[in-house]
DNA sequence: TTCCAGGAATCAA
DNA sequence: TTGATTCATGGA
């Protein structure tokens, strides 16, 4: 695949997907049922190698996933001309939002909960090895399962899913499982409501709240006027567009309601990626004073 | 050993 | 409406 401007290693470990796997120099996963290997040639304008052991006549399901297509720049123009996503856009050039399977998404991202990264990947391979069906793979690959459907996740009962090391988010899956599973959710039928609508509807999930909603419509929707709020982006906000105040939360709230424009949460994956690689430890011990300027709001 | 993590539900004030 | 507490687990 021909690609400019995207930089494929940060793009699978920003924290959107939880499956990729640094494998020499490239990335394997599972994606739609099909283990798939990634390589890109040096460079954010290097095209993009991807193999499948599996014959393939089309891949329009990788395409749409890896999100090709999309003209980054025509993006990067709608952000406000600010210093910290300024500095974060170029920092992180080519970084990228997916569009995942939307189960498998809600999924992740209900099992994110007060766990990091790390933890979240651990407990979804243990949730694919336990439920999900064995794809064709090469030979040793320990991640060789598609992500179980919902109709799988709903057959497990709460001790086997407390198995896979989710602890108090078992029953949050399972109900989520059963939802779909039941009819009683058609996360297909969210792509034809309003960001707000399918917002409203995710969140009537027990254990989904405003922040995995988001993430599920930005990461699987393709709503990039949705902005997960999490603690990372709490600290960045506060910390480079606040120094020295404690706004409120609902003046947080307003402002990133009102100031990154139409790509509100293509912006809040700069901030977050920019904050976790770069500034990590600038935002865990933060300066009495801090170093940059206040923000310019000027667009 | 202690802290805390891409939160959300629950309850008291 | 707001703030504190609880939930389970393990990496740092």
């Amino acid at each position: 695949m021909p690609v400019t401007d995207y930089d494929l290693a940060a793009t699978l470990c920003s924290g959107q997907a939880f499956r990729w796997q640094p494998v020499n120099g490239g990335w394997e996963s599972v994606v739609h049922g099909r283990w798939v290997r990634l390589e890109q040639n040096p460079g954010i304008s290097g095209p993009i190698q991807a193999t499948t052991l599996v014959r393939q006549t089309e891949w329009s399901w990788l395409e749409t996933y890896l999100q090709t297509e999309i003209q980054l720049g025509s993006i990067l123009a709608t952000f406000p001309t600010d210093v910290p996503l300024t500095e974060a856009v170029m920092a992180c050039r080519g970084l990228r939002l997916l569009q995942q399977d939307p189960w498998e998404c809600l999924s992740g991202f209900i099992l994110s909960s007060t766990k990091q990264i790390v933890q979240i990947r651990q407990c979804v391979e243990h949730l694919c090895r336990r439920a999900g069906r064995p794809v064709t793979a090469p030979a040793g690959t320990p991640w060789a399962f598609a992500f179980p459907s919902a109709v799988d996740v709903a057959a497990l009962d709460e001790s086997a899913l407390r198995e896979c090391r989710m602890g108090f988010r078992a029953p949050y899956l399972r109900n989520a499982a059963c939802a779909v599973a039941e009819g009683r959710l058609d996360l297909e039928s969210l792509r034809t409501l309003s960001t707000e609508e399918a917002r409203v509807r995710l969140m009537a999930l027990h254990g989904v709240g405003r922040k995995i909603a988001d993430c599920v419509l930005l990461f699987a929707y393709g709503r990039q006027d949705a902005f997960p709020a999490d603690v990372w982006i709490l600290k960045v906000l506060n910390h480079l567009y606040f120094p020295n105040r404690k706004p409120s939360p609902q003046r947080l709230q307003r402002f990133v309601d009102t100031h990154f424009g139409p790509n509100a949460g293509y912006a809040q994956q700069y901030l977050f990626h920019h904050a976790r690689v770069h500034l990590g430890a600038a935002l865990a011990h933060p300066p009495s004073r801090p170093k940059r300027s206040p923000i310019r709001t000027s667009r």
